[in-house]
DNA sequence: TGAACAGGCAACCATTTAGTTGCATATAGC
DNA sequence: GCTATATGCAACTAAATGGTTGCCTGTTCA
């Protein structure tokens, strides 16, 4: 779980992912392309992803084809932000109580 | 909304949420009470909490409160992870087919 | 077979980060 | 006013991070 949440801390994984949501199996050199970084940079990045189980890769031959994993990115959305949400309203009423309760005590 | 990327990373910062979610208005030294870190440090996770806008914070007298403030996880949740879920049966048909195509091709 | 291509590995560097210590400021309460 | 308490600020350190360069391995294909 925090595998995931600091794989998702970087805008250059978050832009890979995005990358292969709309294009699954992209090539790491395909993954390059238009990255002001070298591939070895990439490489590093789609480790960091793989780690984190939010991307799988198959070599096929000297290419490495690579695939969005969107369980886990499921997961988070599930059963930590989803306590988040419950709590809104609470947290605000919460916010709103104490200040005042706090004023006058 | 990579300020909020970077500040959700950190399990410190992340179990602070959590125990903001639990009792909101804590003080400092309620949020550094069984965290085997200093003061100091968890003043730095409230600041990066505070700059991804993730908690609110009033002074009253000498002492901060602090709030949680669930809107930005919220976003993420709706402009970012909605995405992904919407192409998670995509990306898994995508990646069934793109293997299958690699390979005879 | 050998050249071109796709990728892997490892050492290295700069910056950021997470934490510390030490001291300063401001409020509460006697 | 003085002391204890709650927090703020700044300098410093160690480790993690994001990136580089250089070289090696393996595959394709003429």
């Amino acid at each position: 779980m925090d595998a995931v949440f600091k794989a998702l801390a970087d805008p250059v994984r978050r832009e890979l992912l995005d990358s292969l949501r709309e294009r699954a199996g992209q090539t790491l050199g395909e993954l390059c392309q238009g990255r002001e970084m070298t591939r070895q940079a990439v490489t590093k990045h789609l480790a960091v992803l793989e780690g984190a189980n939010l991307v799988a890769s198959e070599k096929h031959g000297r290419e490495k084809l690579h695939y969005l994993n969107p369980v886990p990115i499921q997961e988070i959305a599930d059963r930590w932000i989803g306590k988040y949400e419950r709590g809104r309203l609470a947290a605000l009423a919460d916010l709103k109580r104490r200040l005042e309760g706090e004023t006058h005590g």
